[in-house]
DNA sequence: AACTTTCTGTGATGGCGGTCACTTCGCCGC
DNA sequence: GCGGCGAAGTGACCGCCATCACAGAAAGTT
């Protein structure tokens, strides 16, 4: 058992980890895996053979187009798992994924969690409430892409960081607590980089948001989310 | 069992529906419902108690903005299931659904579903799978969506139609054999309905596509899926 | 501290695609 | 067959946003 579990395990629906027990049974025998920053885990159509459990570190989930520009599905931090379509149906990766910062993974075999599966049924619902909760995120990714206006899907992307990555610091500021940078933003958005600058300081000027030390910081919920109704 | 089970279920990873004999274990008990065309299922925000089997009819699942434009997740037609998030999650329903013929619906509560899945475990893998199809039809929407011009999003909304209900009629032919406007196209390809005319008339004189007594026809498949790429 | 590299800010420009305003077509009911 | 009505075509316009092109700021690097 993982002996310096972190207290706060933010948004657990999002970062999409497994119940603690269970997660822990599931990779007992799993190897372990290490990624460095920039490195890549897998591309999107390769052959998928195995899930992978994020111990420490950064991963970004995303899709790449033949020209190049890329679209960034999700970060995914500690305790969540990643590449689990492929262990379910064997089909390729639907998407590529990447380290943002060093990583150490736990390898899961589609065999290996076939075997653990037939002895502890209960595994496949813990999958159906992960799948369902992405499900649901990807929805209202679709749903922001063809309704909001830039500003809209900015807004969207800085709430959804805050739930994952955020940690309150009183008056309701909430510090997203990884170096993410505009493109980054801008790629999770799915819009350009200068309209991210833009928007970003327009919302400075008016007190929305502000930079610490480099981390992006929240300084108004209420009104980032009013910025994302029309 | 069902006495008149079509002998061609068309593409089951879509249309989402479950293994025959789970599917009429599961709804052994559920109630019959039937929706006149055009009526309202359930709302995106409504609380969900259940899912739903289509047995007859079809359904389209949408998402409408405030300013009233609604984009088309998916049509769904017999066998496939409908509001599953909701009997998983419990949470309120994620998206919109209008039945566009009239259909006829088995019902399944919550209280149910989790009934019988405490007796069979195994629906949990075959929902993880529908899940599993799912996201992954969600996420290639999402890279079309940031990647693709206008033809290409239409031509994929043309090819998925015909998964779904194509009927390949020799050559090549695949008519879809639903009643789908322009506008429809247009709302499941998330652009104006008057491109999709100028692009579909581009593609008629092109013999890319046709029209055949009110329902359109690719030509050309392959044509079509290089539309898709760039 | 100088240098380099990578991020960020901002204006200018252009194009894709949405919107508006019609016309034309096809289909149903009487 | 003849009005009527919704769906489909088509042109003109126009705005949002991507792209290009740099200038400035940070953040590493030796």
């Amino acid at each position: 058992m993982g002996s310096m579990a972190k207290k706060i395990l933010p948004n657990p629906s999002l970062l999409s980890g497994l119940p603690g027990h269970l997660s822990t049974n599931l990779f007992a025998s799993a190897k372990q895996a290490r990624i460095a920053a920039d490195e890549v885990l897998f591309l999107a159509g390769d052959p998928g053979d195995g899930c992978y459990r994020i111990d420490e570190g950064l991963l970004k989930v995303m899709m790449v187009s033949r020209s190049g520009t890329e679209r960034i599905l999700a970060f995914l931090g500690e305790g969540a798992i990643v590449g689990e379509l492929s262990i379910i149906d064997g089909r390729p990766r639907s998407a590529s994924v990447v380290a943002v910062r060093d990583a150490t993974l736990s390898f899961l075999s589609r065999a290996a969690f076939e075997d653990f599966a037939k002895k502890h049924p209960e595994v496949y619902q813990s999958l159906v409430t992960l799948l369902a909760a992405r499900l649901r995120e990807t929805d209202t990714v679709v749903a922001a892409e063809s309704f909001l206006p830039l500003r809209g899907r900015v807004a969207r992307t800085l709430l959804e960081l805050a739930e994952n990555f955020g940690q309150d610091v009183g008056a309701g500021r909430i510090v997203i607590h990884q170096k993410i940078g505009q493109s980054d933003l801008a790629a999770m958005a799915g819009i350009a980089r200068e309209n991210v600058s833009r928007i970003l300081n327009d919302w400075k000027r008016r007190k929305l948001v502000s930079r610490l030390s480099g981390y992006y910081c929240l300084e108004n919920k209420a009104k980032l989310e009013h910025e994302v109704e029309l």
